[in-house]
DNA sequence: CAGAATCCGTTACGATACTG
DNA sequence: CAGTATCGTAACGGATTCTG
């Protein structure tokens, strides 16, 4: 076996990878086309927060690393449309383990938050 | 169940937690910490790339959040370690699976940019 | 509708110097 | 040894305007 364990930098392209598909808006969006196919706009919709300059950036992004789908619909005018691919789908999983790691240890995390900060205006 | 599937945006304590444990350096950290505790500078020389200011700030964000422990250890000179917590701990397995999964389709990932890159150009 | 282009402020980060 | 303080740069993201 190589490394993996002792690895000594979580690997470079690993972490660059983790950064592009981690990233501010890509877990939302992905939520979203994992369970239609949606247009631009109704993405914005579903994604309030997001500006339509970093959505574009977002989709681009995981277009690129094969997480998402973009299909020019031919019809007038033209229309175009997001989708999830089957190797976005395979990112769902550990991407909920991660979330139900977070959904169990909030309580948990959020009292260390409180007694560390509790703590530095003590002293 | 609440909802998490048709969840509108990853809850933003989720996000904003992944957002400080999920960064540039904290995977290396908590790497290194999982193996043994370790010292200050012992950590710099097991991630060469971190500079010491980008180390410190990262050791207060995982202390803050509880997965990292500060301990001052009252010799003479003063000596300071890190160690895992066991809530840290707990994160261990979680972040294997990403890494797994991100091992497992590196190939698949890479040959989507590469697709993508000369698409690009070709047009 | 689906963006591209521009401007601009905040934040992240690295490099460097200094301290108890 | 284990930091703090300061500075400069660069990337990120938001707001706004424009376009086929």
């Amino acid at each position: 076996m190589p490394d993996t364990a002792h690895d000594f930098v979580i690997a470079l392209p690993h972490r660059e990878l983790l950064d592009q598909i981690l990233d501010k808006w890509s877990l939302s969006v992905m939520n979203e086309l994992c369970e239609r196919p949606c247009r631009f706009n109704e993405l914005r919709r579903s994604i309030p927060a997001v500006t339509q300059k970093s959505l574009t950036a977002t989709l681009r992004r995981l277009e690129r690393n094969g997480l998402v789908e973009r299909r020019l619909l031919t019809s007038r005018p033209v229309a175009v449309e997001y989708a999830i691919t089957p190797l976005g789908k395979t990112f769902r999983a550990p991407v909920e383990v991660l979330l139900t790691w977070a959904d169990a240890h909030m309580p948990e995390i959020q009292q260390a938050r409180d007694t560390f900060d509790d703590e530095s205006l003590g002293l």
